[in-house]
DNA sequence: CAGAATCCTTCACGATACTG
DNA sequence: CAGTATCGTGAAGGATTCTG
């Protein structure tokens, strides 16, 4: 039982970082990958690779252009996904998980992994049938 | 490269379990984990164990008794957390990890690692030094 | 000591319209 | 097609006071 200060999360001091506010690693990672959409997003671009915006916006349907344009900007600012626009017209616009952005997705599994255990445990019937 | 529909995460589709909405798993367990306060809460309980109300209060000095209050109850009812209240005078609260807390431990411990890489990544000077 | 109750502020997220 | 530019809303989070 070690002291707070020496867990592996990090200090408990406040730490910035680019703008970023935070008393641990964890605080941090949420920042970058968390909130309603980045997760998806990330994780659509994992399992679909290079897609157009178009693409991501028919495959979400409920996002907003303006949320999924300024998601991916977050994303983008933090090496997370690259943006690459071709000088054509009409504009096309590719996306794609960058190493950096490949390097979340076994985090992200293992919150699918631990999300299923968790409906199992509140909904078993309804889980056991596949939905 | 799978369809949408058959990533780990689940479905596509709009699930409910617990008046909770989620499109995959990854949100759902976002929702039991996620935001400002409950990873620390976890991480905490899982390092220090069995805490007092007050304990957890003064070793996270910035967070307000509304919040500790209603994120403690809120991991409660989600299995996170066990409560024991002792039957004293002035009052004595105790909270623990319950398994299912200690479940998610391997997932903050990966965002721990990842969010020590993205330091690195972008301010490797200040954390060689250990900060 | 461990909260409940109340009021207040912020901001993530959204709806809509317009554009190179 | 892939965006901006406004405007608006609700929920998350916070400050303060009171209590068994």
């Amino acid at each position: 039982m070690s002291a707070i200060e020496e867990r592996p999360g990090g200090a408990c001091t406040l730490k910035t970082l680019g703008g970023r506010e935070y008393y641990c690693t964890i605080e941090l990672c949420l920042q970058v990958i968390g909130g309603k959409w980045k997760p998806i997003i990330l994780w659509r671009l994992h399992m679909e690779g290079v897609r157009r915006f178009g693409e991501l916006k028919k495959a979400m349907p409920n996002i907003t252009q303006k949320m999924l344009t300024q998601q991916l900007r977050e994303l983008e600012a933090d090496g997370m996904v690259s943006r690459h626009v071709h000088p054509e017209v009409p504009p096309r616009v590719e996306y794609a998980l960058t190493p950096l952005g490949e390097s979340v997705i076994p985090i992200l599994e293992r919150m699918c992994g631990w999300g299923r255990e968790f409906e199992k445990r509140f909904a078993p019937d309804e889980c056991v049938v596949g939905f």
